[in-house]
Order: C-alpha cells, then sequence, then structure tokens
DNA sequence: GATGAATGAGATTTCATTCAT
DNA sequence: GATGAATGAAATCTCATTCAT
C-alpha cells in the first residue's frame, strides 16, 4: 500500500491566506494593547503560527507594525468619501455623513484604527504622516468642503470651517475610540445610534431652544 | 560666617518633596514615550535619583503611572467644576466650561494624559476603572447637570443629556489628543482658542443659519 | 563522507533531553547553596544554557524548584512502596525498608532535598503542602500500614502508628540531614550502613536486654 | 512655664533592652525563612526599630546571624544535661531524657534552633562547628555516657553507641523541626507528649510483641 | 514554507548597606 | 542613640530576534 505523494498539502493550503490572518491577527493586537505591549508570541497564536513565521513576512515588530497599519488604512478612506456624494445640500451631506458612522463602528478592523494611531502616532512619525495625509486631510476637505458650500448657500451660518471640522468629527471619532479602550470598563455601553442622531441634532441646531424653527 | 563648600552630598533627603518630583518626572516620560517605552531608569535619572528610591514612594511601575494620573488630573476637574459653579446659567456655564480649556491644554505634559488613557485603558483595568470614575464620570456628571438644569428651564432644548456629552466634550479631547499625536506632523497647528469658540457657538446655535437670532 | 568540521552551532536542540538536564542542574545548584542563595545565572550555566532557556521549560524560580523535588524525590517513595510489597511478613518489611537507606542517602545531590525541605517549607507553602502530600503522607501511609498489619497479625506490640511513625523514620532523616549539614565538620563521619543495622535492631528488639530471645 | 531638662528619656529607657529584643526578633525570622530569605527590614520591624538601627549593633547581616544563634545557643546545653543527672538507673534516665523533650518543643526560643541549624549550618561553617562542639557532641556524650553504663551493667543489650544515639534523639529532633517547618501546612498537628511516650517504649522495649516481659 | 528551541539584551524589582540628620 | 531616605548591585523575568531542522 505505497502512500502516494502528497504534494505538501498541509502548507500549500494555506499559502495565499497568511499574509491577511497575519495582518488581521497583528492589527487586533496592536489596537487592543499598543505597540509596546503586544508580544509577537499573542499575534502569532492568535493567527494560529508560531512566532518564526511572523519573520518570513516582515523584517522586524516595527516593520509589522507599519505595514499592517498602512494597509489598513486604505479602505477607511474610500468607503468614507463614497458615502457623502449621493446628496447635494449640504446640510444633508452632513446628515448622511454622521449616519452611517454606526457602520464604521462596527466594522472590527476599520474601528480600531483610530485609537491604534492616536497612541503610536508619536512614535511612529511615517505612519502618521500617512494617516493625516490620507485620512484626515482628506477628511478635513470633505467635511470643510460642505461647511464652505453650506455658507456660501447661505444654508450655514459662518464659521471658521477649519475649527468647525472638530465639531462635526470629534464626537464620531471619540465613540470609536470609547469602544476599544473604556467601554469594556464602564457598566453602560454606549448607544452609537442614538449618539449620533443627537449630534445631528445639536450640530444642526444647536442646543439653545428657540421660538420659531427654520 | 561664610557657607563652606560642600562636599558634594552623595544625595539630600526630600521627604516632602520627592512624590511630586517623582511624579512629575514620570509624567514627563510617560508623555514622551508612552507608559511601556518609558524606562524606570530614565524616569529615575529625570529625577535625579536612582531606581531604587522610586520604589521607596511607589511600590511598582504601574502604581506610579495610577499615582501620576491622579495627581495630575484630579485638580483640574475640581477646577473645571469650580468654575461651572461660579455661574448660575446653563449656558454661561457651558461657555466658561470651554473657555478654561485652552489652559488645560497648554499646561505642560499635562494634555498627553487623555491620549495616555486611550493608549493604555486595555493593559491596565484597575487604571481605566479609576480613570473612568474620577475624571471621565465626574467630568459627564457636570455636563449632563448643566444640560438638566437648561432643559429644566426651558434655556436648552430637549436632547438625550448622555449623548449630548460627546458632542459637547470629544471636540474639546480630541483637541488635546491631536496636539500630541498629529500636530508635529501637521504643517498648521490648530488654534485651540478659536477652536473653542467656534465650538462654543455651534454648540449653542448650531450650524444652520436663520432669520431670526435668540 | 568525513564529517566536516562543524562550525560550531551557537545552541543545540534538546527538546526531550532538556527538562531532565535543566532539573539536574538546578537540584546541584539549590543542593550547594539553597533555594535562596541559588541564582538562576548559575544553573543556567551549569546547564549550558542561557537564563532564558530556563523560562522556556519552567514559568518561574519556585516551579522549578518544585520540579526538581518531584523529580527527585517521588521515583524514591516508589522505590520504597515496591520494596516493602516484595515480602509479607511486617517485620521483614520493616528491614527492608531501611535497608535500601544507604543507597537513598547515597545517590548524588537527592539527599540534600529533606534538608532544602525543612529549610524552605516556611518559605513555600504549596512546595510545603506538595511534599506533604506526596512524600511525607507516603511514607508514613507505607510505615503506619506495615505497622498495623504487623499489630494486627499480633506480631507487632500495641502502639500508636502515627507516633511510631517518627521513630521509624526520624533516624534515617536525620543521618540524610547530617550529611548535608555537619558531617562535613565532624572528625568522624557517620557509617550510614551501620546506623541503619543498630536502628533495625533496637526498633525490633528495644534497647533493654532480656533472657529469652523471640 | 520653662520646659524642664527631659534628659532623653525617650532612648535611654530601651537603651539596655535593644540588643535583645533584636536577638529575638532575629532569631525568629531567620527561623521562620532562613537567613537569605529574611529581611532587615522585617527583623527591624519585628523588633520595633528601624534598619539602620541594626548596624548600630552589628556589623552585617551575617554577623548579626552568627551573634544572634551563638547566643541563643549556649542555654540550650545547659538545660539539656542538668535534667539527666538526676537518676541513677540508665534505663530512668532516658525515660527523664525523652520526658523532658515536650518542654524544649514548647519554649519558643530554643525550639527554632535546630531547624535553623540544619538549614544554615552549611553556609556558616565556624557556626556549624561551634554546634557541633558546644550543642551535639554533648548530647552525643550524654547518651553514649548512658548507653555505656546500661550495657556495662548489663541492663542494655550490646549496640553500637555512637549509632544508637541516633535512634534515642533523632525523633525529638524531628519533632521539633516538624514544629516549625511542615505542622502549618499539615492538617493535624503533631502530639508530642504523645510521640515522646511511644518512641520510650519503643526504644526500649522493641516493636516485636513477645510472651513474657522483663 | 514553517517551526520552535535558544538566545541575550534589557526590563522591573529587591534589599543589604550607608550616612546626613 | 536612632532614624529613614537614598543607594547600587544583583536578582528574577520578558521578549524580539535568530537559526537548525
Amino acid at each position: 500500500m505505497a502512500r502516494t505523494a502528497q504534494p505538501q498539502a498541509r502548507w500549500q493550503r494555506r499559502k495565499e491566506a497568511r499574509p491577511a490572518e497575519l495582518a488581521r491577527a497583528a492589527l487586533a493586537c496592536f489596537a487592543e494593547r499598543g505597540f509596546a505591549a503586544a508580544s509577537l508570541d499573542e499575534i502569532a497564536a492568535r493567527a494560529g503560527v508560531t512566532k518564526g513565521t511572523l519573520y518570513l513576512y516582515f523584517p522586524n515588530k516595527e516593520a509589522l507594525f507599519k505595514e499592517v497599519v498602512r494597509q489598513a488604512l486604505v479602505p477607511w478612506i474610500a468607503a468614507f468619501e463614497a458615502k457623502v456624494r449621493a446628496s447635494d445640500s449640504p446640510t444633508h451631506q452632513l446628515e448622511r455623513l454622521i449616519s452611517v458612522w454606526p457602520e464604521f463602528v462596527a466594522a472590527p478592523h476599520l474601528a480600531v484604527l483610530p485609537k491604534l494611531m492616536i497612541a503610536e502616532a508619536g512614535n511612529f512619525p511615517e505612519l502618521a504622516q500617512f494617516y493625516l495625509r490620507e485620512v484626515i486631510a482628506r477628511a478635513r476637505r470633505l467635511v470643510t468642503g460642505i461647511l464652505r458650500r453650506g455658507m456660501a448657500r447661505g444654508e450655514f451660518r459662518r464659521t471658521d470651517p477649519k475649527a468647525a471640522f472638530f465639531t462635526v468629527i470629534a464626537p464620531l471619532l471619540i465613540a470609536v475610540v470609547w469602544r476599544h479602550s473604556f467601554e469594556q470598563h464602564d457598566d453602560t455601553p454606549i448607544d452609537v445610534a442614538s449618539l449620533c442622531k443627537t449630534h445631528t441634532a445639536i450640530l444642526l441646531d444647536g442646543l439653545v431652544a428657540r421660538k420659531e424653527e427654520r
């Protein structure tokens, strides 16, 4: 009973899947613990391989971090911009931008990045610049564009668009960050949908009550 | 009676001054490198003592970190609370609350703490809970209190106070975080004062333009 | 095909052999210096590995110690039990039990363990309980079992078996302990074989002389 | 209201008591943990002084250990020998020697020494020699003397007195040692009185049953 | 391609000892 | 005489990285 030559199926089966698996595991670990506290042992274990294997794909821990984060950043931007185009009214565009946020928060691979970037930007300048250029700057252009158009059309009150950008975006950002830092230690989880609804309302009409509405 | 040359004492007794000095040095190191990357050697050196001395005052690195956070942040929360108590009108209270922020952002090293907490919450559950309890919860009580009173008095429109808390606070928080993660890589630094002004305006009156003002 | 000169491998893989080698080296160090004074550096050096390697096999120094005790002593207890099972007469069983002792005393490093356990029981409660459970209790069961059977058969006089256990075992124990504490400072070394012979004689027939022998 | 000059009563009151207090505390710590694991902090705390004070009385840890142990050894011997003189019959002398043992076991400062000496003899040769000379050798002379006289009078069977010494003394020794090493980890404490009674019985008459008694 | 045993530098932590007060 | 803050050397332990298999 001759044992037919197995074309080393054990490894081949996974060969193409590997890099993506490693990236997913690494991203999750880095996001949970930060760069320094994430151990290669843990990343490897989570990816179902051994530590040595990581070094087949990445020259060292820092390169692994940068590569994995850089790759994960790309989807963020496109997804982000696409959502806004569907409308023409600046008000509706803002509403829409905020209303898709809960989707982002729920997507595990995307939601993890802002916290990670906030935590590690100081230690990884190139990465920070990349994030700044490819994510933040584009988001800023998107939002300030909406605001400027709204002001030009008389739909929005005059404000400094660059400053207003923070008021528009920050609560959304904090929501994702919260998810991955404090929520597990808090007793009451935040309701992202409700948060977005309230944020939209305040953003557009303010906190102050008025007799007559627009 | 001229002061004779002191044969350089190997060390000096600084019983009361020490803990604060150590905490200050530690804060600076944690701010620069993050919790994990800050070494006790470096902290000790910056404080002008040896590693062993750190252990006279703190049982371990984590306790040192916790103490640093406590000493640095709690006074600020108190300051914010005091600022709010000084006024009676909810609208003015919000305005004042936001107006102290630039001072907070400018305090040396202090403003890194929110970023540090975001980064390390996952690694130090106890610290995260402490921060939640002593900082976030107090801030939340402060803001939701203002909002509720405003609504009760008919001064503010009805919203979910817990959700609105994020819209009030998040832009401020992002401003501090920005300082220590992306600002150095961006070409135009943010102007915190202007940001606070814009934020207050939008927060109170919204983005949408109206014929008649309050 | 001559074996070419090996460019001295930095290290070798010894997966299966390692734990036993490490335990052996550790036993020697613990025996010479005691638990606290034995340094991991020294143990590693003696085993021909680096400190880090120890942690591949044992989570910490205490676990290493525990493993050393377990590996070294448990086989001996089993040997004693086997020796006893080989006979049927309680008297012979006691004789045989004692007659193996010189071998135990002569086994290299092994005989320090009782002394080490006496010295460290206070510092390692868990280890003390392990030793009590796996070594002392088994020895006690073995001896009291023999005594009880002897009494039941009328071969031995009635005594409290748990108290008699001490009279049976203590001189043997003291002999090993002596070896590693006082013998080197005494002028005349003890002759374990003779000691065992005398002990057996007294144990069975007492010191007091009689007209008629059994 | 002039404050009368207090002749620094605070320290003077204790001046003479100090050394004894220190010695007591040190002995207890060393006995509990062994030389290496006993910390000067703990000893000082137990004595109600600070670490620095220890260095007023002893040049270093090793000297403290040796001095304290050496001083504690002296009472052992005298107390031990005095008990035996009261009788003339070797059998009674042995009985008496064993019967006073429970007193030793109960005396905290004495009972602690055998364990300590067993544990540290290897690391402190001079101390071991002192103990050997002043305690063990004298005890050996005492016991072998009794045995030899008993044999000469035909009261005891002929045995090697030096070997028999172990059978006589070991169970007693083990009882004290047990007290300070394993008893706290065992569920059933040993009953020293019962142990001594049983030991006497076996020692004199052996385990083996006989028709006619002496 | 994958493994995982081994490394070794560096981290935190401990503690006997010193010395200004 | 007593203190206790400070030291500094050495201990245990961790972990990114290497490399024989």
